[in-house]
RNA sequence: CGGGACGUAGCGCAGCCUGGUAGCGCACUUGCUUGGGGUGCAAGGGGUCGCGAGUUCAAAUCUCGCCGUCCCGACCA
């Protein structure tokens, strides 16, 4: 029996002040958690219990699709050379070194772990599909840990990678996880959404991301309130409404006009221009200018050592001037993505003067001389937001200071290297599907799956042989879980000033039975009996047996995270106990002699 | 890494400006009291004032350096 006045829960009446979102204080003034260091939690008693439940729940659920492994934290340096991650992953791996001197990391993540058992032990097509996983504690260091478990420096999470002979295998065990994730999400009470995800350029042909609206959540998910469409804004369509292109001035002639140069005196942001020239800033291009930085994030399977690197930078570095709608703001993932992966910064004012002959405000597409195609590395890229194809006459930087230029009509007066999706969705705007506005939340993500495509096989080399003989690398996906994130995300979506309430299926406890006098024998005695009788019914209970006030209990009870509470009171001798539901504070009285029915009565049909 | 704030008892804070015996509330201990929403009374225990230098007769307080934590930004397969 779990008795309260034993074990160690310190509930506090106030959070520290450190603490900022409702989760972080809740779980510290719910004796859940504590703070080691900076992105460092201590787990205790309550905490393990909630988590150890989560990683059941998730446990019950893999095995069905997955087979169990645990894998070291401690990686050596060599595999992560193998995956060209060594590199990538620069600051935020932490490192050591050991006694001889040699390079040790610890785990972010277990791509190259899993794929160096499958290079070393896969030979045959037989033996595939393969769905491993495994629960274990990552690090990562974190330029800035915040919001209390949602961005920390070491974490348990649930990972699992996939080995299929094919992409329609791959589709399956994607499929499998979506499944799976579902289940699991749901067992834990998690109100959550599915959204498409940014899969980078690294041949992530498809991602989908868990996530849970939270204010405290530090993602931006796009999502329509009608249909099914949700999507990160890294990802995230819309519809625009159709714009009125501005009519050519002049001599009445039909048609698109040519450039014309207008005096811009001092008018260096879009509104300022467009207001000058009494148009709307949808008339009006935005031009960026970028540079490309060297490494390629998504490629670079051979790390030779900086020098190498740093040459290859000097080739490959790449002005990259893009166009938007004057109103529209630059999405640098979807840059990245139009770029196969490369990484971007802005370009120095004095880089600009000095490539394309123009003061920083005033840039603009006309008399340079852009490359073909993509693959043309030696002149700049003009990138164009598909929002511009097909509009006509608008007004843009003529690289000379105080002058924009009227009339311009991307195809005609310049010619994009190419056109490209660049720009972030805004509230509001048309859902792709279905038309209905869009709404923007922040939200917390709690599950992430991911088809990996050959990346790892392929650069650390897993081979197997297909029907054919043939040696073919196998096609992989990886699929994760955060396991605090869910208890944190639980916590985010249900709690109000005096604490939270979990789902029973991953509470520490799923009754708590609150002996409202321990003076009182028949109380106490009554207390004892329901406990006894609903463990022996199979219900994970904690007596509050403690010498306190009511008040004191209620508050505690209330508090900590537990979902139903029974109080013991005077009407015990009439058989009678008071059952409180925490999320709604709905109250009824029970007879002491059916409350492991009532409680049964409660239970989800399936366990 | 850039910008900002903070560091005094387990938690929340005052004291610092204007240098001179370290304080309040909660929590904790003991006794009494109370017993359905953090009961009341009384008596107690607990502090290297983040660390290190410096100035001074004297430093929580002034100066410098370091460390730590939080927030904003950058970053976040």
């Amino acid at each position: 029996m779990h008795r309260w006045s034993q074990l160690f829960i310190p509930t506090l009446r106030e959070a520290p002040a450190d603490a900022e979102v409702a989760s972080h204080k809740l779980l510290v003034r719910a004796g859940y958690i504590r703070q080691l260091g900076a992105g460092i939690y201590s787990f205790l008693f309550m905490g393990n219990r909630s988590t150890q439940k989560i990683m059941a729940i998730v446990r019950q659920e893999m095995d069905k699709i997955g087979q169990e492994f645990y894998l070291p934290a401690l990686n050596p340096r060599e595999i992560w050379e193998a995956s060209g991650r060594w590199k990538v992953m620069g600051e935020n791996m932490f490192r050591l070194k050991d006694r001889k001197g040699a390079d040790l990391c610890l785990g972010m993540t277990h791509e190259e772990v899993m794929t160096d058992i499958a290079r070393k032990e896969l030979r045959s097509y037989k033996q595939l599909p393969q769905i491993w996983y495994q629960i274990q504690t990552k690090f990562r260091d974190e330029p800035r840990p915040k919001s209390g478990l949602l961005r920390v420096r070491q974490f348990i999470m649930k990972d699992a990678y996939s080995f299929d002979i094919d992409a329609a295998g791959l589709d399956v065990s994607y499929q499998k996880h979506y499944e799976t994730y579902c289940r699991i999400f749901d067992r834990c009470g998690l109100r959550y959404m599915v959204i498409d995800a940014h899969s980078g350029a690294m041949g992530g042909s498809q991602s989908q991301e868990f996530m849970v609206r939270t204010p405290a959540g530090e993602d931006q998910v796009v999502s329509c309130g009608k249909c099914t469409y949700a999507a990160n804004m890294e990802k995230a369509a819309s519809k625009l409404p159709a714009v009125e292109d501005l009519k050519p001035e002049g001599n009445g002639q039909l048609g698109i006009a040519g450039p014309i140069e207008v005096h811009t005196p001092g008018q260096k942001t879009i509104e300022d221009v467009a207001r000058f020239l009494g148009v709307s800033p949808v008339h009006t291009i935005k031009t960026l200018a970028m540079m490309s930085t060297a490494e390629n994030k998504a490629g670079d399977k051979d790390d030779k050592g900086d020098k190498d690197n740093k040459k290859a930078a000097g080739i490959r570095a790449q002005a990259i001037v893009l166009l938007l709608r004057g109103d529209h703001q630059m999405n640098e993932a979807k840059l990245s993505t139009a770029l196969a992966g490369k990484d971007t910064r802005p370009m120095q004012e004095d880089e600009i003067r000095d490539l394309f002959q123009s003061p920083a405000g005033y840039l603009g597409p006309l008399g340079i001389d852009w490359a073909k195609d993509m693959n043309d590395s030696a002149k700049p890229i003009l990138l164009v937001d598909q929002a511009l194809a097909g509009r006509t006459n608008l007004i843009g930087g003529a690289n000379k200071d105080e002058y924009h230029v009227k009339h311009l009509t991307p195809g005609k007066n310049f010619h994009p290297t190419a056109y490209a999706d660049l720009r972030s969705v805004t509230a509001g705007e048309e859902c792709p599907n279905c038309g209905a506005p869009l709404r923007i939340d922040t939200a917390v993500e709690i599950g992430h799956i991911f088809k990996l495509g050959y990346k790892y096989s392929e650069s650390m080399g897993a081979r197997v042989l297909d029907h054919n003989g043939k040696e073919i690398a196998p096609i992989m996906g990886s699929y994760g879980i955060g396991i605090e994130r869910i208890l944190t995300a639980a916590v985010e979506q249900s709690n109000d000033e005096n604490g939270f309430w979990l789902s029973p299926s991953i509470a520490p406890f799923e009754v708590v039975v609150v002996s409202t006098n321990s003076k009182d024998e028949a109380i106490r005695n009554a207390s004892e009996d329901i406990v006894r009788k609903l463990e022996a019914a199979g219900f994970d209970v904690l007596l509050d047996d403690r010498d306190e006030r009511p008040g004191v209990k209620f508050k505690d009870a209330d508090l900590v995270g537990i979902p139903f509470r029974i109080n013991v009171g005077k009407k015990v001798t009439e058989d009678t106990v008071e059952v409180v539901q925490r999320s709604t504070l709905h109250k009824e009285d029970v007879k002491i002699s059916a409350i492991t029915e009532h409680f049964q009565g409660l239970r989800p049909a399936s366990r």
